[in-house]
DNA sequence: ACGACCCATATCGAATGGAGGCATAGGCGA
DNA sequence: TCGCCTATGCCTCCATTCGATATGGGTCGT
């Protein structure tokens, strides 16, 4: 920990009676979509809109868990750690993406910003209070979590069975589809974290995801931008590298 | 497929009126649970009961999703598959565990049973226009699908992080701590996959899983017993070695 | 009932290789 | 300038691959 949290929480809320919901750029991604006017309003009073810093911790594995967040910007790591320090990342959230999900009350994972973040936060009482009074909002977030369950067993098969080569292509691949469905460009890809984040999310290590984008860069498969992007010469290609075809 | 189809579908359910989810034996475990008996009754109209062999294939990925089911016995392995024939087992599903969440209509996993498996049949739609029905179903099956994520994240630590010891540990202290929740005995612990699907579940080989249960048969950390039955020596030993501690 | 045979699965040893570990050098931003 | 992140060469090692053998359950013929 710092002398000074940098990550601490700001409010940045508008009074209630703007809804801040109704501007929301990612409204349309997440739970709140479909959302009636006045059914916004009622989402809008419980939650507050806070900011962090790159680099804060906002929850670790084991903590209570009795908040929970929807990405409005920048992006969020979520991971486990073994005893002697050995880390998975179990998924890297984008604006629209909701986390705080939790089995027996307990968070099962650690979140940190990756980027500087903007977060709803939501009581997890007054959400559940909501969720039994708009059954639209807990379908969506049943849905939601459907997706969720979809992509974390690609997840496995990547980990389980594919090469550093594949799982670099098939991670590049999935950010430039994630991209696409948040209506940006779908490249040039932007990568914001790290060599060690991403090796700590494919089972690698930082070398050998070094390595690899070295090697997808000799081969053509890619280019290295400024400003961490990342150009994708051929999707069709990239796509099988990431199947091994 | 042989010529004949061992895995044809052969109803055994019983006429309506007897109710056959009042005496199932893991209704507690499942999205029945909590359910009255009216409300019981009205899911046992839309169900059938249908039992197949080992090694029968319920769908395949990419199949469209029209149907789901619900585990009353037996064990069922779920699998997605690489263009080259690489596997990666997503998950092993015991009496009370649920199957056949989609996205897109279409199932993003192949299902085979492992041993002979009866099953619960929902036809989706008028599962779908039941859980509109009944809030409390919807949110039993939200709660089961969370379950589920926290489950996949363990196990991506596992696929990412984790040695083949830690591996094959972890893998006998779920199946034990499953076993236990469903009312069995913890220890001995029955293991009714074989070594290759173990192998695909781990993200190993099967001649791996084969060395390192030998090499905890060595260390006195289990026997293997008749039957597929692995004796556990000491549970919190066990433990130990499923976290590298 | 019994043994011979077969096939699938499991086991084991030796050699290989892909990714990891370590050290170092280079680059970039604070 | 400092410090962190990234890149790369060299060597190591764990798990895989390949090959061979053992085991065990099931089927068939006598």
């Amino acid at each position: 920990m710092p002398p000074f949290d940098m990550g601490r929480v700001r409010d940045v809320s508008a009074p209630a009676e703007m809804n801040p919901c109704g501007a929301c750029p990612v409204r349309s991604l997440t739970v709140c979509a479909a959302l009636e006017a006045e059914e916004l309003r009622r989402l809008a009073e419980i939650l507050q809109t806070v900011r962090y810093e790159a680099g804060h911790t906002l929850f670790a594995e084991g903590d209570k868990a009795d908040t929970l967040y929807n990405v409005t910007a920048g992006t969020m790591k979520l991971y486990k750690l073994l005893p002697d320090g050995r880390r998975q990342i179990t998924g890297f959230l984008l604006p629209g993406d909701f986390m705080g999900l939790s089995v027996n009350e307990v968070y099962a994972y650690s979140a940190e910003a990756v980027t500087p973040v903007t977060l709803c936060r939501f009581p997890r009482k007054r959400m559940e209070a909501l969720l039994e009074e708009f059954p639209k909002m807990q379908r969506r977030l049943f849905s939601m979590a459907s997706n969720e369950l979809a992509a974390a067993q690609d997840q496995m098969l990547l980990l389980g069975r594919k090469t550093a080569k594949e799982k670099i292509c098939s991670f590049l691949l999935m950010l430039s589809q994630r991209a696409q469905r948040r209506g940006h460009k779908e490249n040039p890809v932007h990568v914001p974290m790290s060599r060690a984040d991403i090796a700590d999310y494919l089972g690698l290590t930082t070398e050998t995801v070094s390595r690899t984008f070295t090697q997808l860069k000799t081969s053509r498969v890619i280019s290295l931008l400024e400003g961490s992007k990342v150009q994708i010469h051929d999707m069709d290609d990239l796509l099988d590298q990431a199947e091994g075809a």
